[in-house]
DNA sequence: CTAGTAACTTGTAATTTACAAGTAACAATA
DNA sequence: TATTGTTACTTGTAAATTACAAGTTACTAG
């Protein structure tokens, strides 16, 4: 992965990848542990399935997410962030604490955190 | 501000307003020093005209963003970050550590914040 | 009076998104 | 054996958004 044709700088960069409405909340599952395309959809927000899709296609792109076939017959597959992808945790963390001073009504961070440890 | 329709996880309100491929770069220019139009314009990705139009609106009706006429004859503006919108450093800080870590060729932190420091 | 600049607005084609429905492969139940 | 259910998607299409070019307004400078 290289720069792209937009610009050198590292936040245009990234934004090529991930900016958008729904990438960043796909990651955002996958740090909360969820792994399976069912859980990616049922999450509040209601991705479209296309869009999940083609998102899940993307991260595997470019290596931030790995797919890998948890079960035979019928198959079924796990999702789970690489190294590079879990490195994003910053700036979901750094967006969680944004949107818990400025938008009224968010979940606050600790209690995202006790969902974190939920799911291990 | 409050939480919205998609659900009330701070990062998907965050998303909301920011998740796009334009309107971190304008947050970006203004933290670098940029204050005029003309400057977003020139900025290397070349965003569309009526896209930053529209984004500067929608950052100062979010409050992220102040503009302020600086002259009369002829009138022209300087647009600013107020303290919501330069809390959004440490979401753009975090882009720029991933980027340059995983974007090769990236410009360094360590450029962007010279950068910063000539606008001064 | 002509050219130039800043800050936009407008029109339209191309692209992307949203929503609904459909599909393939299998499991479980009647 | 037939029907229903589940997972992980794909496909079709209308609606919304974006990209690109051109135009507009209000001035200044020469």
């Amino acid at each position: 992965m290289g720069v792209n044709d937009r610009s050198r700088c590292p936040v245009a960069c990234t934004l090529d990848l991930l900016g958008d409405k729904w990438t960043l909340l796909v990651v955002r599952d996958l740090l909360l542990g969820k792994t399976t395309y069912t859980e990616f959809q049922n999450s509040p927000e209601g991705v479209p399935t296309n869009i999940l899709a083609e998102r899940l296609k993307r991260l595997q792109a470019a290596g931030v997410v790995a797919r890998e076939k948890y079960q035979e017959r019928p198959v079924r597959y796990a999702y789970q962030l690489t190294d590079k992808g879990r490195d994003l945790a910053p700036v979901l963390s750094a967006m969680v604490d944004w949107g818990n001073r400025y938008v009224e009504g968010t979940i606050p961070r600790e209690a995202i955190e006790a969902m974190m440890k939920q799911g291990r």
